[in-house]
RNA sequence: GCCGAAGUGGCGGAACUGGCAGACGCGCACGACUCAAAAUCGUGUUCCUUCGGGAGUGUGGGUUCGAUUCCCACCUUCGGCACCA
């Protein structure tokens, strides 16, 4: 053992050694009780930067704490190997993106080793090999079966920087723009391929079974965005239906006119010849404005008159129908009934277009609305009125059946076959079309006669031709494979094309927490019985921001998978945990063109893997994350090499001959347990800075227990092993290394179980009651740990600052809460 | 506008169940070692102070013997959604 902790050399010696035992691998074992720790696949750009440190080693941490706490633990690493930037790197080098993917991959494996993480690396799965989106494949094909995937036209998000298609979920912010590139995205009207993820909105809304963070959970509820109401049937003058949806049925009697959006199919229809030129002139203007100038919220209201008229079916009022560009196609059915009395957006337009307003909800207590003076919609609660049968009826601020207004008025609405109760949702059914090369291909085929018809699954994987030429066109590169596309229909065996495009990437990695389970697996998607064992994942650790994409489409892809027969349970992943983010050391996201990117392979030269973990553990709260600061490695390198000369210069040491160590054995062992306490707890809860700094405080009290004698006493040799134990899974270099040279012990750490503490040890013989008078602090007693009350308080009164603070009073109360304080009230 | 999270020293952060605010670390200051520096080690480090003490966890109130912790109102920052009918 050399005197200077020597983390280039120990490292790699351990990082070999381990792998070549296998001593990560996990297996099916069903005598032990498994744990399925999974964290985010990262996406093979070419460098593993500080974030995927950040995001994987606290994980690796917890999966070796579980192990050690006796679980049979896998922790597998892959790749999201599709997707746009091989594409980019292509076109731009001239490179095949295949080969630009696998040579980074290549790299970032050699970096991923570096980190001294338990993965289990016979478990790989790289989504672009055709062995995994044969798969990938075979789900869609499964999903088309059974009703699940469908092609629509429709009027989709396109970027005209990736020349894709997107889902609504890659679309962010006030501008529109795509999720990977920032471009603001366009509108096109395409026929596409959609997954009816809608059809589990519900049930994606059960968050019963998860352990998940709250945010999460909020945030997935604000995207699938439910709202309660019902549907009603309004009729044109000619009797042409039209549908609305409502979450206010209770305000029917107050609808004094309809607003159709500019593109719904009804509008042609219902104009007449009086107003034709301005409703097209209308419909003009809102088709050439973007979709951000059409939805700005504080945009003064604009809309049109058809000159046509609607019968409200509850009381046959003969209301005008409008368009209006507030009115959006892609929400509801692209029609509303107008309640001007009880909607501030419908109130604005009525007032600037000199529209009816009749209030037909009255506060209860407050003088009779009057839709000539109101000067806003009231929108709370009442009794209704002007509403026929139902005047009287009470209304509260509750949404849907939970108001009595609305649930009689929906139970009304179904006698009368007018409308029905219904639910609409924020959410849509997820486009997954990309007209891009490298992703896994579609597969479908289009014949003249029979239509669309999967490709037969003993044909699949269809594989990505080698030989396309990547013209970014806003058309898949497959489109342009002089044979690729074309082949014959399964149905009629007649000439037919294939699906040229191909499937967003979060299909792929929808399910690839599957694919750890048996990557070589050619049966099926995965081997059942490693099925049976390890899922679901137990605990899933990544970044928050997957929140409304990833996380949300891996749900929809089990239920529907269990729906179909393929998985089981309700849910993949059962706990979840979010890290926050490494800034740069401006406080700024951390990219390469600000210039404040932190290069981890840099901080392994220098420092050693065992440092980089332990700082990225204690720098920041794990969930929340922070700026780099490069100073502050500085800690937990000192702390390593503090650790290690600790153990070197003292591990063989006997005890000196002559002095009573019992005191100082007695405080070090309670030391230790207390230590052990808050390390274990810490674990659980994934606390990480204050694992490492329990570990520091620790260390700083074993230096002072080494000046009292304590080295080489049956208490200090339970402190090293102790010691190493806890930092086996924060540090597990170093662990190893001074737990076979300094300690001598059996390899491995890793395979030794998490200590038990030792209650008794903890407990303290004396403990330091502090002295308050009128809640102040004014001085402090030492006791016995199990004094009586009438003894604490009477040590207490008799203290030296306590009487000088007391100013000869008598005391009104005393409160004592035990082990902690005595407060004398005067 | 709606929903959510968070505000603690110069900095990152800690504080279990309402009970010593500032653990641990960075930085800084001083000291030791050194010809000197780096490294290392030691001591100190919330602010004010007449050295008795006083103030202090975004602001203002409340509950309590006692509040970073619970309640009310407000301010700020960040994130999400946003004409959603």
């Amino acid at each position: 053992m050399t005197p200077q902790y020597d983390p280039a050399t120990i490292e790699p010696k351990w990082q070999k050694r381990w792998e070549t035992d296998g001593l990560y691998n996990a297996d099916v074992d069903p005598s032990r009780p498994k744990h399925y720790a999974l964290t985010m696949l990262p996406y093979p750009s070419g460098d593993l930067h500080i974030g995927h440190w950040y995001a994987m080693t606290p994980s690796d941490a917890r999966a070796r704490y579980m192990r050690m706490k006796g679980y049979n633990v896998m922790f597998p690493m892959g790749f999201d190997a599709f997707g746009l930037p091989a594409e980019g790197a292509a076109i731009k080098r001239n490179i095949h993106p295949k080969e630009w993917t696998y040579a980074n991959i290549e790299r970032m494996r050699v970096q991923l080793r570096s980190m001294g993480a338990m993965f289990d690396w016979r478990r790989e799965a790289i989504s672009s090999d055709p062995k995994y989106y044969k798969w990938t494949e075979w789900f869609f094909i499964q999903l088309f079966k059974h009703g699940l995937a469908y092609r629509a036209l429709a009027a989709v998000d396109f970027c005209p920087s990736c020349n894709t298609t997107l889902a609504r979920e890659q679309v962010w912010g006030e501008d529109r723009h795509c999720e990977r590139c920032g471009t603001p995205v366009v509108k096109k009207h395409l026929e596409q391929w959609f997954f009816r993820i809608t059809d589990y909105a519900d049930e994606l809304l059960d968050f019963s079974s998860l352990d998940w963070p709250e945010r999460v959970k909020t945030l997935q509820t604000n995207w699938i965005g439910r709202s309660e109401g019902a549907s009603v049937v309004f009729h044109t003058e000619d009797g042409d239906p039209m549908e609305i949806f409502t979450t206010r049925p209770d305000t029917l009697w107050g609808a004094t006119f309809m607003v159709l959006a500019p593109e719904h199919p009804l509008v042609d229809k219902v104009t007449s010849d009086e107003y034709r030129e301005q409703v097209e002139a209308y419909k003009l203007q809102a088709s050439r404005q973007s979709d951000i100038e059409r939805e700005a919220v504080d945009k003064e209201k604009t809309g049109v008159f058809t000159g046509g008229y609607a019968i409200n079916p509850v009381n046959k009022a003969r209301i005008p129908i409008w368009i209006a560009d507030y009115v959006l196609m892609t929400y509801g059915t692209g029609a509303i009934m107008a309640v001007p009395a009880h909607d501030q957006r419908d109130f604005e337009f009525a007032r600037k277009y000199d529209l009816e307003i009749i209030p037909v909800i009255q506060p209860e207590g407050e003088p009779d609305l009057d839709g000539a003076t109101m000067e806003e919609a009231y929108i709370g609660p009442g009794v209704m009125v002007n509403s026929g049968p139902f005047n009287g009826t009470r209304v509260t601020d509750a949404k849907g059946r939970k108001n009595p207004g609305i649930a009689a008025v929906i139970d009304w609405l179904e006698e009368q076959g007018i409308g029905r109760e219904d639910v609409n949702y924020r959410l849509h059914d997820w486009l997954i079309s990309r007209q891009r090369y490298w992703g896994a291909p579609i597969p479908m085929i289009y014949c003249q006669e029979c239509g669309w018809n999967p490709v037969p699954e003993d044909e699949l994987p269809v594989l990505l031709p080698d030989d396309v030429e990547w013209r970014p066109t806003g058309e898949s590169p497959l489109k342009f494979h002089p044979t690729w596309k074309h082949t014959t229909c399964p149905e009629c065996g007649k000439p037919a094309e294939r699906e040229t495009d191909t499937m967003d990437t979060f299909m792929c990695s929808s399910w690839y927490h599957l694919r750890y389970l048996s990557p070589d697996y050619d049966q099926g998607p995965f081997d059942p019985k490693e099925y049976d064992y390890w899922m679901p994942v137990d605990t899933y650790t990544g970044g928050i921001e997957h929140a409304t994409m990833h996380l949300i489409y891996t749900r929809f892809f089990h239920k529907a998978g269990r729906d179909m027969g393929i998985m089981k349970g309700p849910e993949p992943m059962i706990q979840l945990r979010n890290q926050g983010m490494v800034l740069g050391e401006d406080s700024e996201k951390m990219s390469k063109s600000r210039g404040n990117v932190v290069a981890p392979d840099e901080l392994v030269k220098r420092y050693g893997a065992d440092t980089v973990r332990a700082y990225l553990m204690f720098f920041a709260r794990w969930d929340q994350g922070g700026p780099w600061d490069s100073k502050g490695i500085g800690g937990p390198a000192r702390w390593l090499k503090r650790v290690w000369a600790l153990f070197h210069e003292t591990a063989g040491e006997q005890p000196a001959p002559e002095g009573d160590t019992a005191a100082v054995e007695r405080r070090l062992r309670r030391k230790v347990h207390q230590t052990l306490r808050s390390v274990t707890r810490d674990f659980e809860e994934f606390q990480f800075n204050t694992i490492v700094s329990s570990l520091m405080e620790l260390l700083n009290e074993m230096q002072k227990a080494r000046e009292q004698g304590a080295v080489g006493t049956a208490a200090w040799k339970e402190a090293l092993e102790l010691y190493l134990l806890m930092l086996a899974p924060v540090t597990p270099h170093i662990a190893e290394e001074l737990w076979a040279e300094a300690l001598g012990k059996p390899y491995s750490i890793h395979n030794q179980s998490w200590p038990q503490v030792d209650e008794e040890a903890t407990r303290e013989d004396e403990i330091v009651l502090i002295v308050q008078v009128n809640g102040k602090v004014r001085d402090r007693v030492t006791v016995p740990a199990d004094v009586s009350e009438a003894d604490a308080k009477a040590a207490a009164l008799a203290a030296e600052g306590a009487q000088r603070f007391m100013d000869g009073q008598q005391p009104r109360k005393v409160i004592y809460v035990p082990g902690r304080l005595v407060n004398i009230v005067v």
